[in-house]
DNA sequence: CAATAAGCGAGACGGTACGTCGTGTCTTCTT
DNA sequence: AAGAAGACACGACGTACCGTCTCGCTTATTG
């Protein structure tokens, strides 16, 4: 399952035309093949060992047709990155009511979820393919840089309807404030201590200030 | 002038040993030349799209004097950015003695001085240099992600020592909130509003709940 | 016009059965497209230059189609040289009773014409698609390489039936002794002057004439 | 053994400069074993069968110590074939004072000596690295078609010195007339019967000696 | 002051990967 | 069923770098 749910298919490839379209069609098939192919790969080896020939014999597939359709290794690996060939799995966003004990709750799973082999693997991946493809790939990685998208944001703007947030609470703000940290930590290999997350959690939740700046 | 102030050479060099040397000594010019080609190639080339040998031949250097001194390109681009070759203006803090306000201005000086091409550029091939290095060069960045040792860190000290923080509030945790998502999107160049800055200094000088959790 | 004269259709194809067909018949319109490009292409390019792509998209006309009626490019060519796609004219061969006149005009003629570019193409196309398609198509440029069956042979025929000849002369020795060196030049492009095909023709036929000619 | 004798390195290199020479000389090993790989893989394959990564693994060279002393693959084999490291065993040319005799002698021995699989192997592939690589090459195979300049061409030289040639016989296009013709069917691997090559000597020894060889 | 040692610029070396091109087969829709 | 179109698996091409190695030369310390 992809860490952002949708499929994705249609950020790197255009979709579908509708003209009729002459000669064998693509093999979806061996479109799938790579994906698994490159997502199998980049687990035991970091992006930059593996080559689009070990891609294209893991996959059982022509170098050609992997550059038919992409333009490099960078917008592979992206690809199946992003589109969750990569394996991961949620960490879930309760909604107790309580947004402090949520996002703690959360935060710790996410500090464990995220230091997983995999799972730091895949975020190099991402950052590695995203830095080499610059810039035809950037604004992929920006797109998908926007993990407000997912359950974090959604918690948040639940939280703001509920009227549980001061007036001018900027959720977008307060939401890179959490995961960037995390994410940066992870992707360079710094261990996180569960109570360095929780003062994340902490900081952003009730901010540090002593009195609060009127507004 | 480098962001961490200090001299690095340490990092990656070992120490001048105090036994007398034989044979020719390391050429200190070859060294400089070495890092000064590399800074000026990485102002106008991407991390990958520079090679040893075309830093050897922008120094004037053979290839072997750079594999004497150094394990790889990963080694040679962090100490250029690291200790500063890659020229690079500080954002000054002040101490107005209104926190809210001090990091409200550094934060939009942040924003013009981070997306300078240079810093962009700079910031870019240390996090490919580390991504690439690993694992023998995760260290070094690690070590270098400390942005806490500047002056966000030491203006949060300060604040701390003059209670201007509520108790407990954790300033390594203040700073990554404030430093990361900023730092994050300088290197995937997603571009940041004035506000979205604003927005952040907001969220953790007075935090998002409307009622502070009770701790 | 073909240098052979003969059509050669028969020899690289299975001539049309008899048996009654099913389907829609072979395009003949195809078949011409083909040979008239893949001529048009040797015309300007050398046999390991053009591709049975190019040949196919010079004709408008399927890749498959090529595959369907020949084996491979060498077959191609070879079919495309030999029915005389590549156009040539035949130097003629005069029968004035005096065999050495005769044979030194049609020497001088083959110097002309056989060292033009066009020729020249065709002979070395014949000669890398021969090498090339080994060892099937071995067989056709043997045959082909029987250039006793056209005018010099028959002229040689007809004066042995005049007893023009010494006896015991072998008109297929003496062909070959003409025609290969010249053949052979024009191949590896090394240029004749006008003498060194007068003393071919004279050592040949003062070899084999029954009365040595005056010079 | 070369077909030519001599040593042909400087055909194909510069010879080795009086400059003084900076970096690493080139290996005269790596050089011999590519020749030495090549001359083994055309002994078992055909010219175009072999590739230049082949001849590489071969000889445990890396394939860009290939391209920087060759250009492709055609000047790779000429140099392996003309500088004789394909094996060959020169037919030897008595000389009894008997013209006729000796190149009796002789032609039977190439039909022999010609046709052994090695020889086909090597006459084959000289002829299709020569078509390949043209026009760069084609003053190499040109010069090397100077087969003139060896025993044949000498023997006739000897005769034309003792007075046993007619007046103003061309030797050199006599050589041509005898040994073309063999060369011919050599590579395109049409068998030639011993009475062939009988025929081709009478009709060129009759065609130039001074007195017509009883028969 | 020679001998010894190590660094230097240069550049060839064995390799690995790149991205392109060509071959001959396969698969779609069209004629 | 054949044709035009074009994707497919395969594999060679020629280039670019990597990190190592060997040259002749230079610059130190040591004997």
């Amino acid at each position: 399952m992809s860490l952002w749910g949708a499929d994705r298919y249609h950020v790197l490839m255009t979709p579908p035309e509708a003209t009729k379209q002459r000669g064998r069609p693509r093999s979806e098939q061996s479109h799938q093949k790579v994906l698994e192919a490159t997502a199998r790969l980049l687990g035991s080896s970091s992006y930059d060992s593996i080559s689009v020939e070990r891609i294209a014999a893991e996959a059982g597939v022509g170098k050609q047709t992997i550059y038919r359709w992409w333009r490099n290794k960078a917008e592979v690996v992206l690809e199946a990155v992003l589109t969750g060939y990569v394996e991961m799995e949620l960490v879930p966003m309760d909604d107790t009511g309580d947004l402090h004990q949520d996002l703690s709750a959360w935060m710790q799973g996410m500090l464990t979820e995220g230091f997983r082999e995999e799972f730091i693997a895949m975020a190099r991946s991402l950052m590695a393919a995203g830095l080499e493809g610059l810039p035809e790939t950037a604004e992929l990685i920006r797109q998908e840089h926007a993990w407000e998208s997912g359950a974090l944001m959604e918690r948040l703007r639940r939280a703001a309807e509920r009227d549980e947030l001061r007036p001018g609470a900027d959720i977008a703000a307060a939401a890179s404030a959490l995961i960037d940290p995390l994410l940066f930590r992870i992707v360079i290999g710094k261990p996180c201590a569960p109570a360095w997350g929780q003062a994340l959690v902490d900081t952003v939740t009730s901010g540090i200030a002593a009195d609060r700046p009127a507004r």
